[in-house]
DNA sequence: ACCGAAAAGCTAAGACCATTAGCCAAGCCG
DNA sequence: CGGCTTGGCTAATGGTCTTAGCTTTTCGGT
């Protein structure tokens, strides 16, 4: 019996795969280990289970949505738009961003951490906006709120009329950055 | 072995109790035979399987969201806190208003329609702002989007800080609606 | 009042899912 | 070359949904 010669990082790659096609559900033991090549409790020996994977595979896509923000340089609407492009090409992993229930689990630290770097990168964006100090927090979450929720709702359906999301997005961060700056 | 007299209606009613409880992924068919006293195999005399008894909440509880969202009154800030509040307290019927993908479904009909009723009391609320015609649409889906997004990410627990999330709630409301009367 | 049929429960069984235990062989290192 | 670590495996357990088929209750019609 050769061995498959996989590796925590091999398995996360091939998760990741399974996640752009399969979606978050869809990420299960037995579709990684199929795409790896592998009876499934192989995968044990690299990962810690279901959970584990799901913090592995979360964290890899934070780490990349960080870096797909900060790509999309200090403008708000820039930032949002990248945002919800992600979000919209790669709808697993943007799941897998905001998905998840490891806020309470054991291991949140490393993804807490992560979590904060991307939130930070709003708030740099949202300060070049001049607002009053105390604002920003608030700012940020409104932001996120917004893109978020314009990103699930068009995910789940939720935009029954035909008419351009592209463009009700725009205007939605536009008429919301007014009105921050009001 | 006497009856459990149940039907389709009951077992709606246990299921929205195991929803509160237990969250939409809890809302198991074990979980609800348990609950009802009977073997997991007689709720199919009652509802087509998971996906039906999922179906049948989420009309219930969009037709509940609706009804909590008439009671708010036609102004935009009081429609939006009300909406949250549902959110918050009762997350796991939220997540049957929101989270399904019967949008896809045979039987998305009723849900839609449903659905197109709660659509139009926000554009009601909306319209008392006076806005241009063509604005319209966007700004339904800029409410929705901001309010969903703010009580999703609530209940992933994606706010670290623990400032006070109900005046960031009514500032991005306020923002968003200053934005759009601009 | 009775008989038959529909309805409502049940058990059994099958297809997946995650997980654990324990075994065996591949490959590295002294 | 021998042994130990490591990475694969099979087997087994318990959970999920689902279908098939059986039994019993219950109700309606004569």
């Amino acid at each position: 019996m050769p061995r498959a010669g996989l590796s925590r990082t091999r398995v996360v790659e091939i998760a990741l795969a399974t996640l752009d096609e399969d979606g978050w559900d869809g990420m299960t033991l037995g579709a990684v280990a199929a795409r790896a090549g592998v009876a499934v409790p192989s995968l044990y020996k690299h990962v810690a289970g279901l959970p584990g994977l799901r913090r592995d595979v979360a964290l890899v896509c934070v780490e990349e949505f960080d870096a797909v923000l900060r790509a999309a340089g200090p403008d708000v609407v820039a930032l949002a738009r990248a945002a919800r492009r992600y979000g919209v090409s790669r709808p697993g992993r943007y799941a897998a961003v905001q998905g998840g229930d490891w806020a309470h689990g054991p291991d949140a630290q490393e993804l807490a951490a992560a979590s904060a770097v991307t939130v930070e990168t709003i708030a740099d964006a949202l300060r070049s906006l001049g607002l009053e100090p105390g604002a920003e927090i608030d700012a940020v979450r409104a932001v996120r709120a917004l893109v978020h929720g314009f990103v699930t709702l068009q995910a789940a359906g939720g935009f029954g009329l035909p008419d351009d999301v592209d463009a009700s997005f725009d205007r939605a961060v536009a008429s919301l950055v007014a009105g921050l700056t009001r």
